[in-house]
DNA sequence: ACGTACATGTTACTAGCGGTAACCCGAGTC
DNA sequence: GACTCGGGTTACCGCTAGTAACATGTACGT
């Protein structure tokens, strides 16, 4: 039957996609998020219209592209907070493995952080929301899974859950941006001072004697 | 001689200026960030070279229209900020005006957020940094001073403020992205969470008795 | 052996973008 | 009147995302 051809043809479409997923991944980490469909065209080997059969549009590849790489990070993300160690170790652990990954390529942090360029969406003005970075989310919606199913936190711990997962991934993300263009300080310390924020040292800190303004 | 003249006519730049940049702000009001330079001169009933004439280019224009509102949204931060109350009262005003001010207008908060798109920039290949959102850096950048002025954080107290400052500023921002989109509770609720969070209900609380793999 | 269906690939094009060069015109000045 | 000069326009360039139409090889049924 065409059961057999299918299957054959779909292995080899999905090899073929592959290998175009791997020269868009190169240019891009040469090019940036900007990187043209000509120049990844170019890079593989072939013209246009193939990348547009077998990603529809530019947001397409670039979902797919974004996919792969956010898969990897989640993996070892995961890795990190079911490490067997006490709550501060493992938050740690997290922290780093983030930080370590946008320092060690940071051209793949800067693609999956702006995926979201010329989309022209059809439709003109309310939706306002999912216009950002989806592996922000998923990174959210992942932490916060793993806060509620560990921690206890009375009623309503769902959704503070939530909150906190989101809130966490922000803070991490900021903080990891500016640490990257600016560099003022190890990474160790970038850890450290991060997870006592979280830990209350803000709360907890004096106020400042003879401040200003008295 | 020319100075009274160069004053008027600055006066007149500045004025066309202001006008240029009210029409741009309908118009991305309107069609969002992805407004096109020829859409914005339409608006403002005139033709492309003008607004370059006046901008430079497009981000420069996008520069000067964030300015605006980053400079407002930043001023209501500090009053909440400089509000005579305790420190809890104080960081949950804060979170309340930056959350109410991107509920109030999306768009512009959507705008705020993403003016970096096609700027195709000289350089290629290493810079990293400084891609990411002006108006984060600076909320970041304000919140580190406050903190330093006002908290006795012993040794390296600098550098741990600017961390704070830029995580702190990081999870309202993700948090509360990520609220406007799914709406999942209210505003208070929403602060009262992140506020928890800020004040280390994450390090106090339980483990989830018979939790996962002991 | 022949036609046919189909995936794979190409060339050549459109529409729209950011950005610019060249020209145009009215107002003030010597 | 000639002359500059600020504000404005038309017409263009090079680039982008995306597409239509055409070419080619290859396995299949009869």
């Amino acid at each position: 039957m065409d059961t057999t051809q299918r299957t054959d043809q779909q292995r080899s479409a999905d090899r073929r996609r592959r290998e175009l997923l791997e020269a868009a991944d190169r240019v891009v980490l040469r090019d940036g998020p900007q990187a043209s469909m000509n120049a990844i065209a170019a890079e593989a080997g072939i013209t246009k219209p193939i990348l547009y059969r077998h990603f529809g549009d530019k947001s397409g590849l670039y979902a797919a592209l974004a996919q792969r790489h956010t898969d990897a990070l989640l993996a070892s993300l995961r890795a990190a907070l079911d490490a067997p160690a006490d709550r501060r170790e493992r938050v740690e652990a997290t922290l780093d493995t983030y930080l370590a990954a946008i320092e060690a390529r940071p051209q793949v942090y800067r693609f999956l952080m702006h995926p979201a360029e010329g989309t022209q969406s059809s439709d003109q003005g309310f939706d306002v929301g999912q216009h950002s970075v989806p592996l922000l989310r998923r990174m959210g919606e992942e932490l916060a899974q793993v806060i509620e199913e560990r921690l206890d936190l009375g009623p309503g711990s769902q959704q503070l859950a939530r909150v906190w997962g989101h809130g966490i991934v922000g803070m991490m993300h900021a903080a990891g941006d500016w640490w990257l263009g600016e560099r003022p300080c190890s990474r160790a310390e970038l850890v450290r001072s991060l997870a006592d924020l979280l830990w209350g040292r803000l709360a907890a800190a004096g106020d400042r004697v003879g401040g200003p303004g008295f």
